[in-house]
Parts: C-alpha cells; structure tokens; sequence
DNA sequence: ATTTAATTCATACGTTCGTTTGATTGACTG
DNA sequence: CAGTCAATCAAACGAACGTATGAATTAAAT
C-alpha cells in the first residue's frame, strides 16, 4: 500500500529533477535514489534516458492537448453563433498549462517549469515535443484568425509566439520575479496571473500593425 | 597575425557551443578543441569551467546595460521636458539584445540565444546573471512607471516580466518559429522583429488592469 | 506445490568528464 | 648571455556518467 508502481514513481521524480536541474544536469543515479528505485529500474522500464525523458513529456503533452481543445470548443460554444471574446480564447490556451502548478498530482507542479525549459534545449529533443504543441496551435490560430480578420498571418504567429515566450518565461523561473520585485509579485497567485497574462497578451493581439518597419526603427548607434 | 588571443577565441568557442547545446551540454574538451587550444586552457585562463561561464556572461552584459541605458536617456532627452513615447523606451530596451543577432563581432551572434537560455538553468548562475540586469530593469520601470502612472507597481513589473519571456523565447528559440510557420515569419529580420515586439507589448503594457480577477476567470473544469 | 514470468537487485564495464601536474616553449629583461 | 615569467603542451588522475549482465526475489498461473 502507498508505494506506488516504480514506473510512476520514476517519472514522477524524474520530472521533478529534470525542472530542476536541467535534462542533461540530471543523472539517472539521483533519479533512482530520489525514488528509491534501483538503479537500472529506469533501463528496465524506459530502455534509455531518452526512453524516460520521452516519456516524462509524453504522459502530460497529450492531456494538456485535450484540455486546451476542450476549453477552446467551450468558449465557441459558449459564444455562438458569434465569434467568442479573444479574453476566452487566450485563457484556453493558458490555462491548461498554468493550472498544472496548482494540481495535486504529485509531479504535475514541475512540468510546466520543465516545459518551459525544453525550449531552449538542443534540437532533438525539443523539435519531437514541439512538434506535438502544433496541431493544437493550429486550431487556435485558425480561431484567433477569425477574432482578428484584419490581422495578417505571420503578424498573428508572431503575436502567438510572444505569448508562448511569456508563458514559458513565467512557468520556467518560477519565483524569480517574487525575487526581483521584492516579494511584491506573488507567483503562486495561478488565477491572478491568468488573468494578467490574458488581459495583457489580448491588448497585444488587437495591437494595430506598426506600418513603420522602414522608419528610423532603431535608437541611432554609437 | 590572423590568429587571436587564445582566452579570446576560448570565450568566442564557448559562447556559441554555451548557446546551442547548454552550459552542462558543453565539454572543456568540445570548448578548446574548437578553439584549437590544450585542454588545459580553460583552467589556465578562467581556473575552472564555471569562472569561463561567469567571463563569457560578464564580456556581453555590461555593454548591453551600458547601450540600454544610452538608448534610454536618448529617449528621454529627445522627449524632454515631456516624457518620452512609450514605444520608444521599450525599443531602448530590446534594441541592445535584438541588436547582438546582426553584430559583426564573432560569437556575439550567439549571445541573445544563451542569454534566453540561462533563464531556465539551475539556480546559481541564473541568480548571478539576473542580479547584473537588475540595476538596469529598474530604471526602466521608474520611466515606465512616469509614463503610465495609473498602472500599480506590481502590475509593471509583470509586464515587463511578460515582455522579457517574449524576448528571451524568441531569441533562445532561433528559427523554430521559421519551421513553425512553414517559413512565413523570418526570424532574421531583426528590424521587423523589433517593431513587431514593440508594438505588440506596447499595448500590453497600456492594457487596461483587469479587475475581475475573482470572476469566472478560469473555463469550468471537468 | 511447482513452474513461469515479471521485476528488483548488486555489481561491473567502458566512456567521458573537470581538473591537476610537470615539462617545454618562447619572448622579454637584466 | 643568462635569467625570468607567462603561456602552452602531453599525459594522467579520480569521479561520475549511461548502460549491460546475471543472479535473486516476488507474484501469478497451472
């Protein structure tokens, strides 16, 4: 009793420790230690590392997937047979990810963190989980195009793009900013940081084109 | 003749294999190999691997808060007695980072994308690499802080919190917005890039505070 | 109760890592 | 010329890494 299956355990931690210290600053000994597990408990159970760092990713990406969907499909629901608010479309995006930091299951806090970080690991890894946030992106893109007709197409994946910057930035410093405002900024506040970051991120989207790519863009030099 | 200082080309090495394959995915032995040089340089030169870390950090970052502050009291003295465009100190703030990706200075090209990386390393050299652009942030939220006066303190610096993941995510990720978009955003036009990002948190920052943050913020569960 | 399959275990292998050492070089100084 | 000092070099160190192996253990099935 208690003791969960090893294989859960292994990837609980594992999630953990990747967040923490980084996919190549963790090793497979303090994985098993921190599990209590064997040490070759995770070749037996994932083959490789890369078997459980796949697998670490693949056990949240899909439901994340669905829940993003699932919210989206509401807030057109909800809406029609009028075009939702940009507001709820952006939440539905965010929320799945950032409700993760206040679930119960034990792992799910890390993974955000440990998404965020994925982004700026070498090639491999991040293009094979990237490549499962695109077909969800997708479907908001093509959503958000129909909030924003007058938007062109690159300028809305850009805009998408930022958003996911300041998601990820957000999810992978965890108490940074609590640090660098001096405890004015509280991160553990989920629900007030969805709406900051939707209400922010939605002014941003409706932001008319700077026709001015031409213009004396830059502050002069020397 | 041709042939630069050693501990040079070691921090230009390091500098670009830092950025593409983290701080722990890089060997002393990939590092002075590329750089030509005995492995023992490296010790020689910086006395360990984190003291060439922290050197090649410290090369980039104080003529980056230097140029920032520069661009800003520019805009300030353009601006003066009034206070100056919103767009425009934000650009004084990203044209220093954005502006390394087109410098001629070796290695300099890869800075912006380590630079997005540290972000989400392990706690000790993070905190060490934040506490030098903290000085600087801080000017900027007291010009912010004139040019938006009825925005709350805390809630500024989520903003420019949101506007730094964009940056960082969008320098850290190279051209993966490229492959993303199947080639209709150009990641190397850093000039377009710039107005994009401007204008984008430009109406982030002078979105209105949402005030419903105890309303149905999040979609329903289940 | 005996067999069978799944899991856990201690242990070891071959690499690669960061760092250290002591000799060697080369240029400048007296 | 002899002497000095900073820089480079080949070689080696112990530690930590991912992985493999075969025996020991557990649980399920016959």
């Amino acid at each position: 009793m208690g003791k969960t299956d090893t294989r859960e355990r292994l990837l609980d931690v594992a999630e953990g420790l990747f967040a923490d210290h980084g996919l190549k600053g963790t090793s497979l000994r303090a994985i098993t230690a921190a599990a209590e597990a064997n040490l070759a408990a995770v070749n037996y159970h994932f083959g490789t590392k890369e078997g459980l760092i796949a697998a670490v990713f693949q056990r949240r990406i899909e439901p994340m997937n669905a829940e993003r969907i699932r919210f989206l499909d509401q807030a057109l629901d909800a809406a029609a047979p009028q075009a939702p608010a940009l507001e709820d479309v952006l939440r539905a995006y965010l929320a799945p990810a950032l409700g993760l930091l206040t679930s119960r299951d034990p792992g799910a806090v890390h993974f955000p963190r440990l998404l965020g970080r994925v982004f700026s690991e070498p090639g491999e890894i991040k293009m094979q989980v990237l490549s499962q946030f695109r077909p969800t992106a997708e479907r908001f893109l093509k959503v958000l195009g129909q909030i924003l007709p007058d938007l062109p197409h690159p300028e809305l994946m850009w805009r998408l793009h930022f958003l996911i910057g300041s998601l990820a930035h957000t999810t992978a410093s965890g108490k940074l900013i609590s640090v660098m405002s001096g405890g004015a900024c509280d991160p553990d506040d989920v629900d007030g940081l969805l709406e900051r970051l939707t209400c922010y991120a939605a002014a941003g989207f409706q932001a008319p084109i700077s026709k001015t790519t031409t213009r004396k863009a830059r502050p002069t030099k020397t």
